[in-house]
DNA sequence: CATGCCACTTTGTGATCACAAAAGTGGTGG
DNA sequence: CCACCACTTTTGTGATCACAAAGTGGCATG
């Protein structure tokens, strides 16, 4: 009967705080493509009852982070190559777009900032790890999108980073290569130089180069 | 005690089916911008008790479709004009590629169709039916946008749709002219000559129009 | 040994309720 | 006439339950 009442902090409500815990476990590689979750185990999990579970699931399904099945089974998605395609394509769209309209405001504060990030994807790569590398990366690219000023836009770029999250786990996992990130220094360089070609090109070369591997 | 239970149909879940008609209400612009709703008076109208309700409204606020005060009250968003114009040229980013990925597939059954439907539209202009002109005129969109065999494309453009809807009814409300869509004459004749530069301008002219109105 | 079948378990769905916070309302004092 | 306070109503949140359908495992039968 409700016996145990959270303080109704507007920021620590149940839902949302599965849903932020899942939404960042799901973007940055946590969890597998396909894994399979319940309401019931969710809600173990965290500690509420299914129906914070299933508000939290039932806002990941709508933005593509998790699938349900016509049963209501959840789980994360398998994407197709086909599907990748489309989201890499999606990516490549929109980040030109917020990094071009990031450049005019990128400082030599915010270009060293990105450096910084920069050095720990390339710590992340050399030590093999996953999940650093896909969390910095993005960290690397909502930093500069953040100058963009352009909310919505931001908002649909992550939404795309969500829906691969788990699909990135699974291609950076079997990522063999130890050499930093070559599009990020081509970015840092266009952004230095005002050049914004150059900062279009680097921008969906890196957003792109996914899908080199994956057709390897 | 759940003693009136619907048959299990996938496509009658009562969670879905109040998502689609809310989902629809909003898109076509049926509701004002800052419109208020709650969740015992979804339930009512759809004669459902307050868990769908609420899974539907949460899952059009994970849309953008509709927003959440911190207290958790539920209305229709008011856009600003920053953000009009972001959702603007994120319906020209994506909607131009899609246009163009449609364009080696659209043969002549299609242009009759979208033909037929772009004399819908201008009978609504005709008409200064608002709620008739946004429909018909992203059924015109979407008729083309499905060639492209790009669902998770055609899913955000249809979610940047869902975010303008209300906003888009305000508009066009208040719109005096009565002429055709001009810019669907281009797009329907660039599709016929196979000349994808005139379309990309054609479908990028269309798609930002609105702001036009707006700055007037 | 394979396969169909039946009981049992797991799981999502929706209704209902208690609760707290927010919004609305009316009256009183400045 | 307006600001403020107490009271009532409205509203979102989360827990719990009944239910049906989907999955699961074992057993008997061919």
């Amino acid at each position: 009967m409700n016996l145990i009442q959270r303080p109704a902090d507007a920021t620590s409500l149940a839902h949302d705080r599965v849903y932020r815990h899942l939404r960042g476990r799901i973007m940055y590689g946590d969890v597998a493509p396909g894994h399979a979750m319940t309401l019931r185990g969710i809600g173990r999990e965290y500690e509420v009852s299914m129906t914070p579970a299933r508000e939290a699931v039932r806002r990941l399904v709508a933005e593509g982070a998790l699938t349900m099945s016509t049963s209501g089974r959840i789980s994360t998605p398998e994407l197709s190559n086909e599907r990748i395609e489309e989201l890499a394509a999606l990516r490549a769209l929109i980040e030109v777009e917020l990094a071009s309209r990031a450049l005019p405001r990128a400082h030599m504060a915010l270009i060293e900032r990105l450096q910084t990030i920069n050095a720990r994807v390339a710590e992340a790569v050399a030590h093999r790890d996953a999940v650093s590398y896909i969390r910095t990366n993005l960290e690397f690219h909502r930093t500069l999108y953040l100058r963009a000023q352009a909310p919505a836009m931001l908002a649909m770029a992550e939404t795309v980073w969500l829906q691969m999250g788990p699909t990135m786990r699974a291609l950076y996992g079997r990522l063999r290569r130890t050499e930093p990130p070559q599009f990020h220094r081509l970015i840092i360089a266009a952004l230095r130089a005002g050049d914004e070609p150059g900062l279009r090109l680097a921008v969906r070369s890196d957003v792109t180069q996914g899908l080199r591997m994956l057709a390897s």
